[in-house]
DNA sequence: TAATTTTTTTAGCCCAAGCTAAAACCAAGC
DNA sequence: GCTTGGTTTTAGCTTGGGCTAAAAAAATTA
């Protein structure tokens, strides 16, 4: 069965919103789509009539077991198209997922998993989410919590972020926090939860809550 | 102006039947995108609202300087996807006109010139066909001639083709040509026109004319 | 429980890009 | 100068994916 660009978009957002939410609202999709929720409704159908949607009226959608794998076939193509537009045309890691979301519709398994080899197999994109293996495996971040959890005295390493809009990745690099790099909890203030990190041997960063709770560390125990 | 796919490929259809039969009618148009002349005329029609090209009724149609702007873009975009095909991705040479054929859709330019830099500005796509600079400035191939021109004892490089369909071009693998090799035109036979070809300390080949005649080479004087 | 609000669905419409079949046009050939 | 054959255009239909506005269903609140 083939899949326009358009339906590959809705398998996508039902399976983003059954990751986290586990329930696939209508109006939720409608969101993630960009269309209005008689469209989504519209869609679901014939999604459902093609095997790749479980669904009855209001009661929601749900991925079947093809959908889910072609879910997880895009999710790794947006991957990993992503790793090549930073890794190798030096694209910075705010400004490709727009790009990946047209590239992720191209071509089937033989060109992503040449591209996966030239990128020499990655395991984590630009924004520190996992690629889905070819066989459609997704291995979960090793012990991730929000940075908001961390306690005082602690040190840790950023490794992903759960916001990646653009937005917010540009004031990471604002407040120079990367992936990758390791920080000390300094000190968490009382009034507005609000945190002093410390840089490996380097500069103070003052972190609100907001934005701890949208990043992603491993704790460290050197 | 933002064209679609569709409209792209229009636009290129016409420019490479401009290029090679001057005219572009709408039969052959029709061929090209694999449409029916009817729906050619119609889309003929929107090209000529938006200004990317020039058309009235039974006169066939042109590109204006708009539409060949885009054109010219696309034939860069594409050529540019298909040596990064080649050359990062191993692709063998039949086969990456579908997928370049998608990929010459997406983005914008900032995209394409950072593909550009990325693949060390190639002057030629895998075919040897010249890639259009950022400017869309093509520079014509130096001296190129069909190799059904070639006389006996001479000597010569292959460059191009004129045919690079999948089926010629796998056909030109069996015979052990390829781009850059070098050759010298032992003889020629009287009955079918065919030839034999002596590579640089090597095989002999018997190519046919018809396979001559697709096959671009400069001479050398070595 | 009843009333109200929110969410989802239905009904009917739009637009892009294609199609077929029939009509109009052009270019020869007699 | 007319007829004929090929090409192009017109007219009207189809399909995919969207939309709005109104109706129906579900959920919430009183």
């Amino acid at each position: 069965m083939l899949l326009s660009p358009s339906q590959e978009n809705y398998l996508k957002a039902i399976y983003k919103l059954q990751e986290d939410d586990g329930i696939a609202t209508n109006q939720a999709l409608a969101a993630m789509v960009e269309a209005t929720p008689a469209s989504v409704t519209n869609m679901l159908r014939k999604l459902t009539d093609t095997g790749f949607v479980e669904y009855e009226a209001y009661q929601g959608a749900t991925l079947t077991s093809a959908g889910r794998n072609q879910a997880v076939a895009l999710v790794r193509k947006h991957r990993l198209w992503e790793v090549f537009l930073v890794d190798k045309l030096q694209y910075d890691w705010d400004a490709v997922h727009a790009l990946a979301e047209e590239l992720e519709h191209i071509g089937g398994d033989e060109l992503i998993n040449r591209l996966d080899a030239f990128l020499g197999h990655p395991g984590f994109d630009p924004h520190g989410d996992p690629i889905p293996n070819a066989k459609g495996v997704v291995r979960a971040r090793q012990h991730a919590i929000a940075a908001s959890e961390a306690s005082v005295g602690g040190t840790f390493v950023v490794c992903g972020v759960k916001d990646s809009s653009s937005l917010f990745l540009q004031h990471l690099d604002k407040l120079n926090i990367a992936l990758g790099k390791a920080y000390t909890l300094k000190e968490c203030l009382e009034f507005d939860r609000s945190a002093v990190w410390t840089e490996q041997g380097g500069a103070c960063t003052n972190v609100s809550n907001e934005v701890a709770k949208n990043v992603l560390i491993q704790l460290t125990d050197a």
